[in-house]
DNA sequence: TCGATTGCGGCCAGGATCCGACCTATACGG
DNA sequence: CCGTATAGGTCGGATCCTGGCCGCAATCGA
């Protein structure tokens, strides 16, 4: 057996490995001579995967940082908690790079083996949602069929449920997949219509591929990312919640991180905090779990909301402490 | 320049694109023959990945899922977005995957270009931690070093800072990096005092690999993880809540998956669940996000936490509602 | 300072392999 | 029914790959 491309891809896999090998190493799990071992590493230096060398005793091979990322070789396990890392990633955990998660995402769901599959669905089932009051859950999983029928300008099929109750049927040319104030939209061309329609992806269900390519069509605003701006301006309720938190502000700055808004220090025991989004919840609970003493100025919703909060959990601990 | 194993790379990452491409079109792109197209995708199916083509007009070559995963290739946006996701995944947001989720962030922080470091570490910086309380952090970038060096069989140095507080530097042979009940361990064996020991990974800071290789010797207990287990035994404080939640059976299913704990019908109203954790603050935040009436039976520990809560949350409403 | 170990690259010869060209079969859509 | 796509066979010639040999350079430890 001398197959030449297997051997590069299994010595690729080798050298990612966070260590060094030596070429003797290598030949003898490979099978040939050290001689050839040189040649494929000078193979793979020359399609300009950075294979690093250290000469004399305990030197040996290794894959650093290079200018572009090589093919990654991963073992299942690494897979499942790449799919994992992802499908909580591609939700809102961390702003800025949603598109990104769900577009590789896409791309790994495509070619992992259907038994990974199935650990990865069994593990998220037993993922704790980070925040309450989300508003309904959206399948990472449609996100990424989604993101697949777009990069391969496939026609989506799909149940979509407007916001007055009413169930429809689609079938749409998907242009892009916008994360926008928290939510995620589909900008797409109707043939049926004949326009251009933003969907949000929460309410919709069970997108299938369709596998009818179509050739897509030039965006009359541009950019997506604007254009859903554009539309939804005003149509999205975003709370603006404005708080004084009594803790000195680097010890709420490392707390908070930078995504909760802007931090700005009072005097040295306390903080102003501007915070938006679109669930008074989710703001209730970021700053409940502060765990310093807050006052709540804005808005009405919050304060209600925290009112009932802390009688809910006021009345929970009744019993036990006897009263 | 006739590459061929350069050349079986490039077709496999053009395959991972999530759309068809038809023979004539890779033949072009890579500036060979189509019937040598087909003979490189055979080439490709006997290497075990599995290449699907459609026949007919419209038809084409693409990779689906098979037995193993293929050589993953990443733009740079989405090998940020799966390190970003991976470093989340690292913490303890899903159990069970801990351990693959360092590996895998180590094997691609090997490789990843400089560049697309610092965004990640950028992007990190901005994340919201998730839950409250929950003792120092851990920066999973440490985790992926001392990964590395666990693979590389190579000589540890870090600073640890004791229970008491004493500030040690050691330099060790790291064994093995085993998850724990919520907290990492990084099991070695330390030169200078000549035994095996277990350090708390959040009380260690500013690890470095030394280049120096070491002989791995053999654990005592065997299996690294048990022998954790069996050395911690009794010396971590684990709290079980008890708690009846006042909601149906199915809703509090869906909201708190199944690792939240044993979740058991009381009647068509109300359920028991007992729970585990580390922490008061966390057993407390969960509860509290449930977003239903509750009763908290035991430990003593969480009723105080969570009067306290309500009582700072309360608080934070008197001003606003003009009491 | 010296020796051992490891990587680096040139050379050569034999043999396997790869490529392109040509052909036919088959499936799919219009 | 035709055009286009994949699929696969065969063949000859060019190419490339392998393994063995060599001397050289760098590095580490004794």
């Amino acid at each position: 057996m001398t197959d030449t491309p297997g051997r590069l891809l299994t010595l690729l896999s080798l050298l990612q490995t966070p260590r060094e090998w030596p070429g003797s190493e290598l030949a003898e799990r490979l099978q040939v001579s050290p001689r050839t071992i040189r040649r494929d590493i000078d193979r793979l230096r020359e399609l300009g995967y950075p294979v690093e060398a250290t000469r004399g005793p305990e030197g040996g091979y290794r894959l650093t940082a290079g200018a572009a990322m090589p093919p990654l070789l991963l073992d299942d396990e690494e897979a499942v908690a790449i799919a994992v890392g992802l499908r909580t990633a591609a939700g809102h955990a961390v702003e800025g790079i949603e598109e990104a998660s769900v577009r590789a995402l896409a791309k790994l769901i495509q070619v992992l083996p259907s038994r990974l599959r199935h650990r990865v669905a069994a593990l998220n089932a037993a993922t704790v949602p980070v925040l309450p009051g989300d508003g309904p859950r959206i399948d990472p999983e449609d996100l990424a069929v989604i993101a697949a029928a777009v990069a391969a300008r496939e026609r989506l099929r799909f149940d979509y449920r407007a916001g007055d109750g009413a169930e429809t049927r689609r079938q749409v040319e998907p242009h892009r997949l916008v994360s926008y104030g928290r939510r995620w939209y589909l900008v797409c061309y109707d043939p049926d219509r004949t326009d251009w329609r933003i969907f949000r992806v929460d309410r919709l269900s069970h997108p299938q591929r369709t596998g009818l390519r179509f050739d897509p069509r030039e965006l009359p605003a541009g950019d997506a990312a604007a254009y859903v701006a554009d539309k939804l301006a005003g149509r999205t309720t975003v709370h603006r919640a404005v708080v004084t938190l009594h803790a000195p502000y680097e010890r709420l700055a490392a707390r908070l991180g930078t995504a909760a808004g802007q931090l700005e220090e009072i005097d040295e025991h306390r903080c102003r905090l501007v915070s938006r989004a679109d669930s008074v919840e989710w703001l209730g609970a970021r700053l409940a779990m502060v765990g310093c003493e807050f006052e709540v100025h804005e808005p009405p919703e919050l304060v209600a909301y925290l009112h009932e909060l802390a009688g809910r959990v006021g009345r929970s601990v009744e019993a036990a402490r006897g009263r």
